[in-house]
DNA sequence: CCAGCTAGG
DNA sequence: CCCTAGCTG
């Protein structure tokens, strides 16, 4: 909630690292908890580390603060273009890898902040920005492939109220729901939170809206890992959410 | 939860009472609460006085259960079609006035039953129906009319979440928000339920998608009113719902 | 048969 | 910063 909804038009390069497959777009996409400022410096450190050794082409990172970004600026600014989605208080922010995509256009939209009558802890205004999300993607061009990745905070009672057309796909769905990435936000396993009570939820998801159109390249989901699972040497893990790491394959 | 949607293709005919006039499309819309066993027969008594007195010609009832059926077939069966949503436990049921209504076909299409994970208070369960009811008026052919009437025990909050076409309408939204009657479920005035808690909700609605083809009759709302706001001789109201009674403008 | 709050896992 | 059950107006 009152979060950005971002958007980048992109076109594929080369390059090669450890993780990546030329012939693959890789992305990883992470709530990195810019609000705990419990070891920043620490934390953002990681951060910029798990990029450096994924070396994802596209990057989609929630709930991002002005200190991190100057850290990330110093960092990656060689490699990655930056779309920073706000200025104040907590943001979203796209990362490009320069020699891999090519940014063609880039549009923030504001998500109206709108509680509606405090429906339950939020779910309503869950539920408006994710139908408006999916609006969106089926609504698109057929010769654009659209991704869409972050923090959506969704239950999956929520996700089953909601039509999501044939076009649309969740990765970790496509995948085959596989158990070992399927909680992205896990207090039995990520202690940065220290809650009394255990709870796991996959709040963190991947959308894809393939090109339908003849003749254009086609995006397949080919696979997905969750990052950030390792405490850094402060004790503390990178952020409450794991990230996703994932791949598809192009035509 | 757990009812019916009813459908039926209708075809209009003639003939006038004191509330009806001519050239005007009638409908009857409640939920009888046939599962309040109290005072049974006088409430389907005084039930069947309504309609004879109204003499819609659509009723579309919910929580409708055998013994009432047994009772208004005698009173009804001479002027009105009746379709039973069901057989057991409590069910839909529409009665079609046969002197103005023809039935070309009919089809009753149950919910997938399914809680979800009880969704605060069947939430999801709502609008995953309502969703589907949404969808499926839409998708009718542009020379249908399609009504919806009925119990929806939806919530302001519920219904802004989902997204509904232009092409459908909400009755007493489109007769402009008369206050007199919003509320269908009024515990500060229905006394039924002998609730601790006060609370008014608009929990019964009727939308309207017209056709739209060239040529053939277009239906507007003209009229809504609320039915059963008076105390039965037994000292209970016919339902703990009101009934909308509402018209229609063809052409 | 509502909605807001609280306690406890 | 989770979820559920139970209480209360």
């Amino acid at each position: 909630q009152g979060q950005s909804a971002d958007e980048a038009s992109a076109v594929r390069r080369k390059e090669k690292t450890e993780f990546e497959e030329d012939d693959k777009l890789s992305l990883l996409t992470w709530n990195i908890d810019g609000l705990d400022g419990e070891e920043q410096p620490q934390r953002a450190r990681g951060l910029c580390s798990y990029i450096l050794e994924y070396s994802p082409d596209v990057v989609l990172l929630q709930e991002m603060v002005q200190p991190y970004i100057r850290f990330m600026h110093k960092r990656l600014a060689t490699n990655y273009t930056f779309i920073k989605g706000g200025e104040i208080g907590y943001f979203t922010t796209i990362l490009l890898k320069k020699t891999r995509v090519t940014l063609l256009d880039s549009k923030i939209l504001p998500f109206r902040y709108s509680q509606l009558t405090k429906f339950y802890y939020n779910s309503g205004e869950r539920m408006r920005q994710f139908n408006a999300v999916i609006k969106r993607m089926s609504m698109a061009p057929d010769d654009f492939t659209v991704l869409f990745g972050g923090d959506t905070n969704l239950r999956d009672y929520e996700v089953a109220t909601v039509e999501i057309p044939e076009s649309i796909c969740d990765l970790w769905e496509q995948l085959g729901e596989p158990e070992k990435c399927r909680y992205t936000w896990d207090t039995w396993a990520n202690t940065n939170k220290e809650m009394r009570f255990k709870n796991r939820l996959r709040f963190d998801r991947v959308y894809l809206r393939r090109a339908v159109k003849d003749g254009v390249p086609r995006m397949e989901p080919h696979s997905m890992a969750l990052v950030g699972l390792e405490k850094l040497k402060c004790g503390r893990y990178t952020s409450d959410h794991w990230g996703i790491y994932c791949t598809f394959s192009v035509d």
